[in-house]
DNA sequence: TTTTTTCCTTGATACAGATCAATTTTTATT
DNA sequence: AATAAAAATTGATCTGTATCAAGGAAAAAA
């Protein structure tokens, strides 16, 4: 099991610290247990700070006045979240939601800023970090706007077998009515076009466990 | 007509700068000349560093294999765009063209990067605006998933009222074609839409400008 | 293991919005 | 002012996807 300190040394956002900042990071921290389900910040809520995932996974989230979800992103075990509210003050942009069982590391913001000021290479991290965010938000909206579901869907599987690396075989991550909402479509419709492109003999869907049997075609979708 | 100076000091990244740094600022700079429909630079391109608008118009944009357009950001004299590839290296990941005649300052990268090492508030200046784009975004991908059409025209319209300030007048500062882009419909639609409402007593449109007859059947759309 | 709950799938239907096509209006150019 | 070019409108049609509804499978809890 991951210390604090591991966990915090080996994010990107705190990548290239000293010991000794390391252990003023540490300092600050504030260890919360999460229960799955549970909420970790609404959107309008005033921040205080921002968080890290320690444990588990976190979906940062909008909802519609029907009750609709849009996944924004999904956070896992040393990426940050909440911060955009921390560099100019407004309240959290969104909601943020355990998927299970989990721990965040909390970080106020007043002694954050603190850190930054001793240490100008947590500001240059953190704009890598931002950058890395808009890019990733952009591609979401070019796939919402100019992608129809089927494509956005052959997107996220090739984006996850990449990230997975093993043969022709993915795992989803997550539960397929949230990939759904991460999508931005409904789970009927993505049940229907696993269904479709199964048919098609492009994938072969049992469970969670998808093989990716004609790349080609996929990438075609 | 304003210089080069007033519009970098005049600018929120640049805010709060010394006239020292000032004037090394301006020192690094490189003007150059748009004309109508021209572009800056294209995604994938390898970026040497990032702009601002100088006098003018710029559209940020994804386009899909079939020509569609998707319009992530329009920026006016004062705004930086480009600047995501600074931070992390990697090309460009939109394209960027001009809306009408105008002027762009060029930043490169290197003294760029030079400069905010002498000046940490540049980077945390840096750190606020893509925090605002990053909300702006989330917004954005909000609105495509969540909202229908006549929403997301409402609330752009609510936008420039608030914006423009005078009374229930608004001016569309772009053309309506430009606007289905940005709002991720056809100006078909765009087209309808604008009608429906008309029709319905909600605005009332000559051109460009767009009365707000009912405000609150406008906010319901 | 049994029960309960959650998640997923499949069918039938409805609709928002894209596309194709043609015309009109507006803006720019000579 | 006349001509050309670009932008906007309107009609007809088609399709992707949401919604409503119900049944089935898997996972969690007892």
């Amino acid at each position: 099991m991951k210390s604090i300190k591991d966990v915090i040394a080996g994010s990107l956002l705190f990548a290239g610290l000293s010991e000794e900042h390391l252990a003023k990071v540490v300092d600050i921290t504030v260890v919360r247990n999460i229960g799955k389900g549970e909420s970790v910040f609404f959107e309008g809520e005033p921040a205080v700070g921002f968080y890290m995932m320690f444990e588990g996974k976190i979906k940062i989230f909008k909802t519609s006045f029907e009750g609709r979800e849009q996944i924004l992103h999904l956070y896992g075990p040393g990426e940050p979240f909440g911060e955009v509210p921390v560099f100019h003050g407004r309240p959290y942009p969104a909601n943020a939601m355990s998927l299970g069982k989990g721990k965040v590391l909390f970080f106020p913001r007043k002694e954050f800023i603190a850190l930054v000021h001793d240490n100008p290479s947590i500001a240059l991290n953190m704009l890598a970090m931002l950058s890395m965010r808009l890019r990733q938000f952009a591609t979401q909206i070019e796939h919402l706007s100019l992608k129809e579901v089927p494509g956005r869907l052959a997107s996220h599987l090739t984006y996850l077998y990449e990230e997975q690396g093993s043969n022709e075989k993915v795992t989803l991550d997550i539960p397929k009515g949230q990939l759904a909402s991460l999508l931005g479509t409904t789970p009927e419709t993505l049940s229907r076009i696993f269904a479709k492109m199964s048919a098609d003999g492009i994938i072969k869907v049992s469970g969670r466990a998808i093989k990716i049997v004609d790349m080609d075609k996929l990438l075609d979708c």
